[in-house]
DNA sequence: TGAGGTCATGCAACCGGTTGCACAACCGGT
DNA sequence: ACCGGTTGTGCAACCGGTTGCATGACCTCA
């Protein structure tokens, strides 16, 4: 592997004016840009981004921390940062992380951090949010920037309109103990009910897994309810499909809210589907993290806080 | 940050005399030791990697390349890999990856690569595989080392076992264009299916999604098959809903294979599961990953392969 | 023509560990 | 008491870039 000095002497400058002529070339005459490059390339040199990173103190690594890989859910969302942080020339390592221990040696080593629907308390992740520069997906916290689905707005939209078609007794179905979401979408979801006369009833907290749909089902139907908000799309699949299984028939007995792809399967029209824009969120999240970057302002930014709206549509 | 020198000259000793008693405790004398770890802990003292990196020639990263992220086949085996890695002291970057230039662009920032399931040709791996320590998850390419589960046995025992249980026409719902396993699958459904006396029909090729599923549910019911072998879970739950919404009752009317949680959910017997131990997969992948790192033998070393059991159960 | 400026480049000190080699202290055996 | 062999630690040279500062060439304007 050829060596910046190995360059230099080429070329016959010093390593300084190539690290220069690499790194800005404006710095540099045009003719020892030319010749430079023209070094470089007969070398095959290709910057060495350890010894880089070393010497400007920045690891070039960000890491997106999920609480679990088993949610689906957070697929679009990486490859949404993703996308991004190739864009600004950062390697984002994908960290399925709980605990605060391991979240603070993982700040140790990364350049900053996308905490993913984080469980844990405020005061946790402001710990983190203390060592690195931290941006929070689909959780606020003070002083932190962040970016959330509004998910809980689409989730009163569909309780409203679910009542409006008729529903008096709907189910909501709540998510995994700690998140910071769910209690937003639960109340969104009984203000709906409230405003809109119908029952809710409340049942939770389920992890967002297929498996545990099954497990909610049986209590969904013995409150007698026709129609079904989940948490998550996998705890809708459950639920269908058991509900398949005790012969109760989705939607002509039961309606439950999903993606839009779920529902379309059915074919069938009045129900509602919840779209969230995965790659936005990431995206999103990437661009707040690189500006935090630039800005090292760590402790002195309030922290800026987005909203991206969440989708809902009826099928017919 | 507390650096190396800061912890030798709180502990009294050198630099050198720190790092050895840190990376290679049994180099020093006991007192030494406990010496040096406690100035360490007092310091809160963590090893910076860049520096360790630089200092040592490697990079400290593993990439995790997925094809795609939505499958969420692939989070138990990152979750295994992420595990074992941990151990043994590497970062594990995932990376949603298809086209050979940016496999090799990354490389070259990594000191070795798992791959998923890559599609792409059996050239254009090796090419990847001659740059860096290389290990395949679900696909076999002569030279490399490889682990894979063995579905197509699995599939052929559900077959056999789903004709034994009377079914006469079977579909075999294939996978994504450029899958290596989907052929091997076919393939094992065929031969089960002629070996018992049954009629199989291949569809595909399918993405491994929920939507796909959808879209395969009609063609699938026009063939009068009373039995579904899906290439992926996702698939299953699309196809199986789907026939719900055409009032198929599933699996009184059609029997769809899946994973345990899944089949679990419909409460009746006589369905086959399929479960593949993805941790165990991502697990001995990185075990391979690491061993080929140590034995830096790249080219001479032939590949080891290996193959997990895949485990087929019938739900009653 | 000389003072003040700009521009391009070199020098050398970093960044924070790792490691080969030298050296001193101490061991047991003759 | 002497010698070859361990054992534990320090010294200093790396790894491969980055960057503040100094230097000298050249330009401009009074």
């Amino acid at each position: 592997m050829a060596t910046l000095a190995d360059v230099a002497s080429l070329a016959g400058y010093n390593k300084s004016t190539v690290s220069r002529a690499l790194a800005r070339p404006e710095m540099v005459a045009p003719e020892t840009l030319t010749r430079i490059l023209a070094a470089a390339d007969q070398l095959g040199y290709v910057l060495n981004r350890t010894a880089s990173q070393l010497a400007r103190g920045r690891t070039g690594l960000a890491a997106f921390v999920v609480p679990t890989l088993e949610n689906a859910f957070f697929a679009p969302i990486i490859g949404g940062a993703q996308a991004r942080a190739a864009e600004s020339d950062l390697h984002l390592t994908v960290t399925v992380a709980s605990d605060v221990t391991a979240l603070e040696r993982l700040a140790a080593q990364v350049d900053g951090l996308i905490l993913a629907a984080p469980r844990g308390t405020d005061a946790d992740v402001t710990t983190i949010g203390a060592i690195k520069p931290t941006v929070l997906v689909d959780r606020e916290v003070p002083g932190l920037p962040s970016v959330v689905a509004d998910t809980a707005t689409a989730i009163g939209a569909v309780v409203e309109g679910l009542a409006v078609r008729g529903h008096r007794r709907i189910a909501y179905i709540g998510g995994p103990p700690g998140s910071w979401q769910d209690p937003g979408r639960e109340a969104a979801a009984r203000n709906a009910a409230a405003r809109s006369g119908a029952e809710l009833t409340v049942h939770g907290p389920f992890p967002a897994t297929f498996a545990a749909g099954v497990a909610a089902a049986d209590e969904v139907l013995a409150t007698g309810a026709t129609a079904v908000v989940p948490y998550a799309t996998a705890l809708a699949l459950g639920l269908m499909l058991t509900f398949r299984g005790r012969d109760v028939h989705v939607p002509d007995d039961i309606v439950v809210s999903a993606e839009t792809t779920v529902t379309h399967a059915l074919g069938a029209p009045g129900i509602p589907a919840i779209d969230v824009d995965g790659e936005g969120l990431g995206r999103t999240a990437m661009d707040l993290l690189t500006t935090t970057l630039l800005t090292t302002a760590l402790l002195t930014d309030p922290g800026e806080r987005r909203r991206l709206p969440v989708k809902v549509t009826w099928s017919r």
